[in-house]
DNA sequence: TGAAATTCCATTGACCCCCATAGAATGGCG
DNA sequence: CGCCATTCTATGGGGGTCAATGGAATTTCA
């Protein structure tokens, strides 16, 4: 399984630290870098977070771009000048830097919503609100999304 | 085979256990991860369910497209981050988690209905009521149907 | 030397593995 | 053609293990 799924909520506790689901560590441990790699949304107010592996496959399509484009220039700004890498202590915990529980408006709890070959950390409150609306919308677009061959997760036999 | 057919009602035990039908086991424990992905329908009260292989196209098919667009943001956080995977025990056993139990307002019992390539879990009286209007909706639109082309006949009797 | 951060240890509660049983299905053999 | 032996599925329960969490101990750096 190399996918992250689900929604745990952890807690943050007095040290700044919160366990990582043990399914996404599973995913994360195995690769170059043993823990998370995580940077402020650019359109929620969330923490994006993936393996490092993710980010280095982003970095190949960034260089496939021209190099020395605004575009890429902006790109790199927004996303790797305000990564970081985030390793594991001995009990698969994490500490999320300050500008990113700001960020993402995350005090004492934590929710790590799975997106596939990424997740999201959010404030759980927040992401209720935003879960619902998501799910709306999801719903009424079922219909007309297009996604790539595979499973049409719904709807019609 | 590789496709889920039939319906079965199985028991839910104290510790909340549903054996799942052999024969969908058979199909789901040759997948890379040996258990059922399962998450809220959006439009049934029921769980849909398949193996991880569904998904992991799903989730290539989307990284691929334009990894940091927001476009299917909230498809992912309806199906995958309210998905579950859930392993088998020893036996071929999984526990349902309490949030899609409620979804699907399973308590004691729990049906399987195939549906081909994926599968949906149903309360067994809420799905009577279901399938019900479903044939009735099938007799009526049965003169519209079109079928791809594909070969006839044969099958079961 | 003091503050912050990292490593180590302890607790608890949920979950998973193992074993046991009954009934159905299967197959072999008289 | 029917009976018995074997296997497999569905189900129940007990105990060991691991994940999440808290705090102490130790290290690091200014």
């Amino acid at each position: 399984m190399a996918l992250f799924l689900s929604t745990f909520v952890n807690k943050v506790d007095r040290k700044g630290r919160v366990s990582v689901p043990a399914t996404f560590r599973a995913v994360l441990s195995q690769q170059s870098f043993s823990g998370v790699v995580a940077f402020p949304s650019l359109v929620y107010a969330a923490v994006e977070g993936s393996g490092i592996d993710r980010f280095e496959q982003l970095a190949e399509g960034i260089d496939d771009l021209n190099p020395f484009s605004d575009e890429h220039d902006d790109f790199s700004k927004a996303i790797f000048g305000k990564a970081h890498q985030l390793p594991f202590d001995g009990e698969g915990r994490i500490i999320i830097p300050e500008n990113l529980l700001a960020h993402a408006g995350i005090t004492e709890r934590a929710a790590f919503v799975g997106q596939g070959r990424r997740f999201q950390i959010w404030e759980p409150h927040s992401f209720a609100e935003h879960e619902a609306q998501a799910v709306e919308r999801a719903k009424r677009d079922r219909a007309t999304l297009k996604l790539p061959s595979a499973p049409r997760g719904e709807g019609s036999a």
